[in-house]
RNA sequence: GCCGCCUUAGCUCAGUUGGUUAGAGCACUGGUUUGUGGAACCAGGGGUCCCCCGUUCAAGCCGGGGAGGCGGUA
């Protein structure tokens, strides 16, 4: 572990690839599938049984731990990774997603967007050169740039406007984080649907100089169809050389489709949110624990799953457990969901290195063909 | 025995001066969730309004009778 944060590249197989980002506080391997933290926990998780799905970075978020506890207090306590009690990688949103999810809490303006907090109602300023304090004080490893996630759908103007003010907050996020050893800073393509403005978008990144670069504004409503189309060009524009990142990317097979076409990083909310709200990602597709179907049926969710759900848990008792609204529910299906996506993970970069992606594909697909096991 | 209160969806209950196809919560059957405003949200099925008679253009609602339940009192 040096005190610089590299990528490496160890294999491609047509436009998918696996590599390893190194960090002082540990290893990503890529493509890795990062789960969200946003408040400080992967709610329902402890975070040794995060790390035990396989999980190598975890992410947070800038307007909740501004809003509550604070980043200032968060830095007098040790910063973020003591605090959560997390050592290994921590990658930090800037509150950009946010500038579209609370559109209704918040007014922009060139200089940045005032918040009014949901929690309290009180007003919070976040511009790039905020967000990037928020993130030091946070003791981020990975950082991201301050952006505005564009909405969807948008007009070719909206999208154009949208697009260039991020870039100019990019270059305000690039001053503002200054030369921080150890730490990295991503910059983030925005563009809509739009190749030309994705091509813009990317081109000023590359000038401004970043350690990594994500794809920002996709699965907001889009649909896998047009989404996929975007990423079809997309990470092209993006370095070789630097990891890519898609944000809130996605269900499994937005995941498998986006590792397809050259994306090395990804979050999601879906495989904890669902957790705690009875949907279960199988290599079969999903099924949701709460139909009745589960009542009585002895056979775990995965017969092949090495999680502590499946190993211990029936589906009857996963199924009482949800209705029942015990708090263990949402340990167990989000133990479960994460434990799936980074099998996922490791089984894409484990096929990538053998050469064997398309492969993978195939049976990926084939798996999901059969749907769910049969009734009893 | 007498007095009072009650009876509307599987459960707990709303139902205005009588006025379209009688509602809610929970339960039930499904669905949704993509850089977390979410232990969230959406939709659907389900009723001989205890029974009978009457008044009325019209009764869950008003009148009479009956049945069942709860409480009080001899």
């Amino acid at each position: 572990m040096g005190d610089r944060i590299t990528f490496t590249l160890n294999a491609t197989d047509g436009k998918a690839r696996a590599g390893v980002i190194s960090t002082p506080r540990g290893d990503i391997r890529t493509p890795a599938f990062m789960p969200v933290g946003t408040a400080a926990t992967v709610k329902a998780m402890l975070p040794e049984s995060v790390r035990a799905t396989g999980a190598d970075i975890l992410l947070g978020n800038t307007y909740h731990l501004m809003l509550r506890p604070s980043a200032e207090r968060i830095h007098r306590l040790g910063g973020l990774h003591k605090f959560m009690n997390w050592q290994r990688p921590i990658l930090t949103d800037s509150g950009g997603f946010q500038v579209m999810s609370l559109s209704s809490l918040r007014k922009m303006s060139e200089q940045g967007v005032q918040f009014s907090s949901h929690i309290d109602g009180s007003k919070h300023m976040l511009s790039p050169e905020r967000s990037m304090e928020i993130q030091r004080l946070l003791g981020s490893d990975i950082v991201m740039c301050f952006d505005e996630c564009t909405p969807h759908p948008a007009s070719e103007a909206v999208a154009l406007e949208s697009m260039r003010m991020s870039m100019r907050w990019a270059q305000r996020s690039r001053d503002a984080f200054g030369d921080r050893p150890g730490h990295a800073l991503f910059g983030i393509q925005q563009g809509s649907c739009f190749a030309d403005q994705r091509a813009e978008s990317a081109q000023k990144l590359r000038e401004i100089g970043f350690d990594g670069y994500a794809i920002g504004g996709l699965a907001v409503g889009e649909g896998q169809e047009i989404m996929f189309e975007v990423l079809d060009y997309a990470p092209d524009m993006l370095p070789k050389d630097r990891p890519r990142y898609l944000m809130g990317v996605g269900k499994p097979d937005d995941i498998v489709g986006a590792v397809a076409r050259g994306v090395d990083m990804m979050d999601c909310v879906l495989p904890s949110r669902s957790g705690r709200t009875g949907q279960v990602f199988t290599r079969r597709g999903v099924l949701n624990i709460k139909n009745a179907r589960h009542a009585d049926d002895p056979r775990p969710l995965d017969e092949d799953c090495s999680c502590p759900a499946c190993r211990n848990y029936s589906r009857a008792y996963l199924h009482h457990v949800f209705r029942s609204k015990e708090i263990i529910q949402s340990m167990l299906l989000t133990w479960h969901n994460l434990h799936y996506y980074q099998d996922l993970m490791q089984g894409m970069r484990d096929a990538i290195a053998a050469g064997e992606f398309a492969k993978f594909e195939a049976e990926f697909h084939a798996a999901r063909q059969q749907g769910d096991i049969e009734p009893l």
